[in-house]
DNA sequence: CTCAGCCGTTGGATCGATCAAGAGAGGGGT
DNA sequence: ACCCCTCTCTTGATCGATCCAACGGCTGAG
């Protein structure tokens, strides 16, 4: 920090350092890089130099030499407006902090809808991040094949559900597991005709949640038929899904795959003059802030988003050191908030 | 992208270009940045070059040659379990997106809570960043006077209270604006009671979305005493300030300094069966997802976030210009929200 | 006393772009 | 014909850290 109050606006260099501890630049280098190939006394000296000048190697000069920008780079999608759906903000924040504490940091880049490789490339082409990590795996994206073609290092948050044998790492929650843990805490409660509110058939995660639901209800010999319904992931879609379910189906619980869904589901409870918990049980997925606050609170499936973050950091370590080492794919078991909604 | 078939992974230089075009490195670097000074036809020749080899500038030593990083910095701090807060999100989109048109890219990391200013100083003594953008200037926040002391660029979301004379550049949005727009719109509605649920007084954020209550209460010779409290940011809070008013003023209506406040003014409501809306008239803050999409939902003051991020961009291309060009503060007007909590 | 062996240290070259200065061609004025 | 100026392009140096090969001093064996 010494040189902050200088009139100068250059930091040190490395040239400086070495200078006032009476050594040369190399040796100031290793007792950054490699303190161990130091005698005790002189580390000790450079040392001291380099906290008297306050200095920090240069980023750029050491990105140039060692061709790493030791940056992250990630695709920021927004959660849709209308919808419950944040959960970028607990698992940015956790991802930032992992990064930071293995050397490494996040950058932010924005897509746009007609070139969803654009931003990809350019930070590939122009060496600006040392690797990639892909959060919107969903159906048709081209982002990971080209990434692989490419040769792009990358980790993506969510498995290759369109083609299985594609190798790359990724890190993923065991969704169906969720529904299931859902599922299965309703069934202990009491409830057994419990309807499921999901997403179009073409979503794979989607399809996913909805065999956790299918796999606990047929453990127990129940019937899935006629109590499942299939709609966008909007609130007002959960309420006429839950509407069409109560009048044809009379179940006595949701599950559903969003929080969104869920609280559409509250609407029509509403509407009705039903109360949620005691009257209807609703289970909603990913704990948003939304299932947090709402009256009662709403049951929610949690994904460990902070330890999806730790593992995605743990791949990229994998991937950027020298050979690589190519770990197999990462799935996580989520676990259930539960609040009032559920009894 | 020719390159990137190859089997050597070194993207291509200017050096290569150079060669390919027929020309020298300088009238490639200028061909990239100066294309005015190059003949006509020159210009194209390096350009089909260009385009050929796939190339695009090495960040790196682009870098360290200019002393600039293009690289934002930005403290990501996360919202907080259990509260409706999670603007973040909307104002990082934008941010992302307008830096990354200003050829410039958003670097996020993580502060401890012990060293608050360690990040920056990290960030800003190995020159990683060239500008901060700093959004947590609550009372007594070292950053800015921090950053102001070591002279490094920064804009400042959140004006600066503590000390107004300050001459960093900032932008902020008009709380007391929005409050009184949500106070307003109550008054018009024929509301003659409304109480305020607001933050402690040491928040001057908070004692300034109040003053717009008073300043629309006292403007139509309306009392405010006894329909004020003041409490922490949390839902149970804002709940039992709720019961505490209902008993005590009987306030027909509520503005709350937060949706996370106003969430807890509809637990109240639920508790005592009163409907919000029909019966007593709920107005939050922030327009968050939990405002849109509670049953009915919560009339809300906006903040224009896309438009503060704009702005920040705006402020941070004139520090990083040469002279800098320091411009005053920037305050934008909220706007309100109408859902039904509010009639 | 000499020499191999080893450790710590050294100067020089390097990464890829930009800055600074200069060279060569062409044109107009005197 | 001469000079000077403008326009266009080229050459060498530079940013700051790291890699590389070699060098000096010390120890211990012969």
């Amino acid at each position: 920090m010494a040189w902050s109050g200088r009139v100068a606006l250059t930091p040190p260099t490395l040239a400086d350092v070495a200078e006032l501890a009476g050594v040369s630049r190399q040796t100031v280098s290793n007792a950054v890089n490699n303190p161990e190939l130091l005698r005790p006394d002189t580390l000790a000296r450079v040392q001291d130099a380099i906290a008297e000048l306050g200095y920090s190697p240069n980023r750029a000069a050491r990105n140039l030499r060692t061709r790493a920008s030791h940056l992250i780079g990630m695709k920021f999608n927004p959660a849709q407006e209308g919808t419950a759906n944040a959960a970028m903000d607990r698992f940015v924040h956790t991802l930032v902090e992992t990064t930071g504490e293995n050397g490494y940091h996040l950058l932010l880049f924005a897509g746009t809808t007609e070139d969803p490789v654009g931003g990809y490339d350019d930070l590939l082409r122009s060496t600006a991040v040392d690797a990639f990590i892909v959060t919107d795996t969903y159906l048709g994206n081209p982002q990971v094949a080209w990434l692989t073609d490419h040769r792009a290092p990358f980790v993506a948050f969510g498995r290759p559900w369109d083609n299985p044998e594609t190798s790359h790492a990724w890190v993923d929650v065991d969704g169906a597991a969720g529904t299931e843990l859902a599922t299965d805490h309703l069934l202990d409660k009491g409830h057994t005709r419990i309807a499921w509110i999901g997403w179009r058939k073409d979503s794979f995660i989607g399809e996913d949640r909805r065999a956790g639901w299918t796999r606990a209800m047929h453990a127990r010999n129940l019937p899935t038929t006629g109590l499942a319904s299939r709609v966008e992931d909007t609130v007002t879609s959960g309420r006429e899904a839950a509407a069409v379910l109560l009048d044809e189906a009379q179940p006595s619980a949701f599950v559903c795959a969003s929080d969104t869904l869920a609280m559409g589901v509250l609407h029509t409870l509403g509407d009705r003059g039903l109360a949620w918990g005691p009257d209807i049980a609703v289970v909603g997925f990913d704990d948003s802030q939304v299932a947090q606050v709402v009256p009662g609170g709403i049951t929610s499936v949690r994904q460990p988003l902070e330890q999806v973050a730790v593992e995605i950091v743990k791949a990229l370590e994998g991937l950027l050191t020298t050979p690589p080492i190519a770990g197999p794919g990462v799935l996580l078991a989520p676990t259930l908030a539960v609040r009032g909604s559920s009894g």
